[in-house]
DNA sequence: GCCGTTTTCGGCCCGACTGTTTTCAGTCG
């Protein structure tokens, strides 16, 4: 799938073009495609093909064919000619703090920057400060501004920001004066990686809040402490942003810091088109106040329903909230098992059946042990005669076990040729089977993409584990046509899963939904090692959300005879 | 560069903060 390259194209188009000094909206234009292409529940290849993409939003003539080029030669000559003239590190200088297209091109033109390191040198010699509009103050934070982008913060994955946000929020809610405390930006949004960590609260004594905020027993440093705003770095390096506004303010602070940005500005504009102007306080009618208490009379006013944060990302949600046409998506209560888990028969850390006792505790009525197939040497895989060892393990757990069943299953590996690593006779035994790629993640996509649709049509296979491979910090997705396999999947009944543990989120939002368009079923599993990793399935399922998947189309929604029947479909469609 | 219940031309979201100004430009979210 090319859709992030091209993404990423035109986002440095959108950049050269904005230290070029070009009209602003030209300069959105490129940025908008960039994000249409990155939402885009599609292989960007595919429509091109079915001659469609001028249907995209924003998709004009020059984009098109900008695409189409790019599609036909793997170049783009516009980005090459734009590339030449911005020589040197000039482009990446924007990614510094503090640092923008005015301050990049005055440096360029008046001391003749170029590098990182004239920049270094031009802070140090004082060269910089003689420059019009610059000044001490202005330096240092560029300078400061600098030694933050070699720091190169990452972005911090889900599972990290989330509980660390917790934690603050609940000593929060403890602080006195304090009427509402919430997570809110991307983190509320439940994004997959998170760059900073927005916090709202509410109260009347908005400075006394921040003071208490930057005396929490987390706080390393404090970065800044105003009367409405505090900035922190706790222990571990991550930093947080505390806003506070007043209780009667609550729902439009939470509504504009909850964002996203593409998903607020559609929002503005609407408001305009009504006659209204929405902001941070509230949303309003000429002088009149009319909506700002909660988030809900602030959609209402607009003419919308309100949808929760993950639909918040210009995808749809707001023409289907006009409509009053909003899904009901999956959330966590909806999950009756979990399909994905290790034992200490291959590499987890606890029993089966402590795995069974820990699920049963979630209210869950079923799981599927997983655990690795034989040629998976590192995680102990299970050769055959322990797989029928294992299973009458399972069997004599089920007899004593009430209002809980257990199912017998696997996670085979898909071997370098895309045939599964047990004769089927081992597969015919399990309750279900889960097949994963572990080797060779890095084959050239048509090889990777045969590979898998043949896994797809093993008459065994049913689910199809961590499709991607990807894992944050480590390595990136597999190259393979997802629309190839979505269709092979949905053809042959096989479940695509999204893998929860936050280092996988894997399918991914975009590509969940465009499984769930395609007619594919998902499944949400925690791969769990231990007790602990059962705990991760809400992170999976706020990967659902994003995806807008319904509950009917994740299959660990069914309650246990449902499921057992869907197995027993779809193996009856296949032979 | 895109787009059309204001429009095929003239629009295109909003406010805070900071620093360097003396009314505003640049950057950020």
């Amino acid at each position: 799938m090319k859709n992030r390259e091209i993404a990423h194209i035109f986002e440095s188009i959108a950049d050269i073009l904005e230290l070029q000094g070009e009209n602003l909206f030209r300069v959105n234009a490129y940025r908008n495609a960039a994000r249409i292409l990155q939402d885009l529940a599609r292989d960007v290849e595919h429509v091109a093909a079915e001659g469609k993409l001028a249907e995209l939003p924003g998709f004009g003539k020059s984009i098109v064919e900008h695409v189409e080029e790019y599609l036909k030669t793997g170049r783009m000559a516009r980005y090459q000619e734009l590339r030449r003239e911005m020589p040197g590190d000039l482009v990446d200088m924007l990614a510094i703090p503090g640092v923008g297209p005015r301050t990049i091109v005055l440096m360029k033109e008046k001391l003749g920057v170029t590098t990182f390191e004239d920049l270094k040198r031009v802070i140090n010699d004082r060269s910089l400060d003689a420059l019009p509009g610059m000044g001490e103050k202005k330096v240092d934070h560029i300078r400061r501004g600098y030694q933050l982008y070699l720091s190169a913060r990452e972005r911090m994955t889900l599972g990290v920001a989330l509980p660390a946000a917790e934690e603050i929020v609940e000593r929060l809610q403890k602080v006195k004066g304090v009427k509402h405390v919430s997570v809110a930006g991307s983190l509320r949004r439940m994004k997959e990686t998170i760059g900073d960590i927005d916090i709202l609260a509410s109260g009347t004594d908005p400075a006394k809040i921040v003071q208490e905020f930057t005396r929490l027993p987390q706080v390393a440093e404090v970065l800044a402490a105003g009367d409405t705003r505090g900035s922190v770095r706790v222990e571990d390096g991550l930093q947080i942003d505390l806003r506070v506004v007043t209780p009667g303010e609550w729902g439009a602070a939470l509504q504009y810091f909850t964002g996203g940005k593409a998903h607020n500005i559609k929002l503005r504009e609407l408001a305009g088109r009504k006659g209204m102007k929405i902001n941070e306080y509230g949303l309003q009618k000429g002088a009149r106040r009319v909506a700002a208490k909660t988030e809900e009379d602030i959609y209402h006013k607009l003419g919308l329903d309100c949808m929760p944060p993950e639909m918040r990302e210009d995808r749809g949600e707001i023409e289907a909230a006009a409509r009053h046409d909003l899904p009901r998506i999956v959330q966590l209560a909806d999950i009756r098992g979990d399909l994905q888990m290790h034992s200490t028969w291959s590499d987890g850390g606890d029993s089966i059946e402590a795995m069974a006792i820990a699920a049963r505790k979630l209210g869950y009525e079923y799981i599927l042990i997983t655990d690795h197939s034989q040629s998976l040497k590192v995680a102990q895989g299970l050769v055959p005669a322990d797989v029928k060892k294992a299973r009458a393990e399972i069997d004599r757990l089920n007899a004593k076990l009430k209002d809980f069943r257990v199912l017998a299953g696997t996670e085979a590996d898909i071997l370098p040729d895309g045939s599964i690593d047990y004769p089927d006779k081992v597969l015919e035994a399990f309750d279900i089977v889960l097949a994963s790629v572990h080797m060779r993640l890095d084959d050239p996509s048509d090889r990777m993409t045969e590979r898998v649709i043949r896994a797809i049509e093993n008459p065994c296979v049913r689910i199809i584990g961590h499709p991607t491979g990807r894992r944050f910090g480590y390595r990136e997705a597999s190259a393979m046509d997802m629309e190839k396999v979505m269709k092979a999947a949905a053809a042959n009944h096989v479940a695509l899963e999204i893998n929860a543990h936050y280092e996988r989120l894997d399918l991914n939002d975009v590509h969940a939904r465009m499984a769930a368009d395609l007619g594919v079923m998902l499944v949400i599993s925690t791969d769990a090692h231990n007790t602990a990793g059962l705990s991760m399935m809400r992170f999976g399922v706020s990967v659902a959300r994003r995806a807008w998947l319904k509950s009917e189309q994740v299959l660990n929604c069914k309650p246990l005879g449902k499921l057992l029947e869907w197995r027993r479909m779809s193996k009856a469609v296949k032979r």
